[in-house]
DNA sequence: TCTGGGGTCCTAGGACCC
DNA sequence: TCTGGGGTCCTAGGACCC
């Protein structure tokens, strides 16, 4: 097996380090970005994380706290943020072009390729670390190791061990300290760990990295599914998640805001809705593709406990394909009328263009024509896979269609197991 | 004994990410 | 009083067809 290693390099408080770099007297000064309508705090820097202060944490429960410690609130502006996160995009490809843009402020580069011109994983670290400083002025930490979630997690060690300079490399590290780093660090912290499934694991008894690294991939697969398997081989250094180096297509584009104040009548929903396609419609012509139906969604505040709620969406298809704005508009503005209730305070509306799909239609399913089409091969061998680790013939047949694989249970019971094609696990 | 069974498409909702 | 916006993937199950 031939074996990677990745690197992921990540902005340190991305949107708070840009406006630093345009205003260098915020250098060390307490201060958060703020979201549309100022709402939540989505960037804060090194001294606001200190005081405790919660990602997403609303602005007006930490008013008073920000007062007292003269922690400043700018507003965010996405241009600003987009442009200089093409600068460093730029300086990283400089290094590789085995990159993946995985966020804004985060990129994946896969570097066993370009190892040899340095002395080690953490000299190629400390010199991209280095360059992007220079060239644009941000603070970035690197985490290098064998797979995409280890990465993740040598990021999140580097960010937190200062005496490592922003650089950690797993790759070159003792079993015996990798290990007694997994057990530092609580389980929540791992990339593909939410809230639902930290708790779960809790229950379990499952509390930092290194507990789960005990469990066999296989139990948790029977547990948690799939996406939790793969994170469980990730974990041992076996890589599943490989590196998107094309971003695909966008699948959707969405357009939606929070109002101000909350609104009552539909004139005011049909305004924002008409607001929301414009800009909604003009991403879909940037990237010269049509919609085959757009989503309209209204909903209230569901944060005021005893006011009435109200959420609602409803899909309107398209006859022909288009990126026509005012067809959007009136197909859009049918489906508002459809959804709109009298009576309520909305809070939220939006609109979803569902794009449409370049896969091949249907494939007639049967197992006879996936061979036909050369793709057997590499479905009989997942299908050996799963058979050998759940220690049965428990798969009969399977089949593709435009968006899922699915195989049958020799049980009859289907179907057993439906996953998106692209995403079996790709090594063991 | 067992009320048809297999195949396909679509949607809703849950979970996650930044 | 005041609680973001934009995405992805996976799964279960209903509708429908023959």
């Amino acid at each position: 097996m031939s074996s990677h290693l990745f690197a992921l390099v990540d902005v340190n408080n991305f949107y708070v380090s840009c406006e630093r770099v345009f205003a260098p007297k915020l250098e060390n000064v307490p201060m958060v970005v703020l979201s549309n309508n100022d709402g939540c705090t989505v960037a804060r820097s090194a001294e606001v994380k200190a005081l405790g202060v919660k990602m997403g944490t609303p602005w007006f429960q930490i008013k008073d706290l920000a007062k007292t410690h003269g922690v400043l609130a700018y507003s965010s502006n996405y241009t600003l943020y987009g442009d200089m996160s093409n600068r460093v995009v730029e300086v990283l490809r400089q290094f590789t072009p085995n990159l993946e843009v995985y966020s804004i402020d985060e990129s994946f580069l896969q570097i066993d390729a370009v190892m040899k011109h340095y002395t080690d994983p953490t000299h190629l670290g400390l010199t991209v670390k280095n360059r992007v400083k220079d060239w644009t002025g941000l603070p970035v930490c690197v985490g290098i190791a064998p797979t995409k979630t280890l990465a993740k997690f040598a990021n999140h060690l580097a960010k937190k061990h200062p005496q490592w300079q922003g650089v950690c490399d797993l790759s070159t590290m003792t079993k015996q300290d990798l290990h007694q780093w997994m057990t530092e660090v609580s389980v929540d912290e791992v990339w593909g760990v939410g809230q639902k499934i930290a708790k779960r694991l809790q229950l379990m008894g499952i509390k930092t990295v290194f507990d789960l690294l005990q469990i066999s991939p296989q139990v948790m697969r029977l547990q948690f599914g799939v996406v939790m398997e793969r994170l469980c081989y990730e974990l041992r250094g076996v890589s599943c998640l490989k590196l998107e180096e094309v971003s695909p297509p966008k699948q959707q584009i969405i357009a939606s805001r929070s109002f101000g104040k909350l609104v009552t009548s539909f004139n005011e929903l049909s305004e924002s809705v008409a607001t929301h396609i414009a800009r909604a419609a003009e991403k879909l012509r940037l990237q010269n593709s049509v919609t085959g139906a757009i989503t309209v969604f209204i909903q209230t505040n569901g944060f005021m406990r005893g006011e009435p709620q109200y959420a609602q969406s409803i899909v309107v298809p398209l006859p022909d394909p288009t990126d026509d704005s005012l067809e959007l508009t009136a197909a859009a503005m049918s489906g508002l009328s459809k959804i709109f209730r009298g009576g309520f305070r909305y809070k939220k509306a939006g609109v979803v263009l569902n794009l449409l799909s370049d896969k091949p239609v249907v494939q007639q399913s049967l197992f006879e024509d996936m061979e036909a089409k050369g793709q057997s091969a590499e479905l009989m061998k997942t299908i050996d896979e799963i058979n050998t680790r759940f220690g049965s013939n428990l798969i009969k047949s399977a089949a593709m269609g435009t968006k899922q694989a699915w195989v049958m249970r020799s049980d009859n019971r289907s179907p057993s197991y439906t996953t998106n094609w692209n995403q079996l696990p790709i090594a063991y």
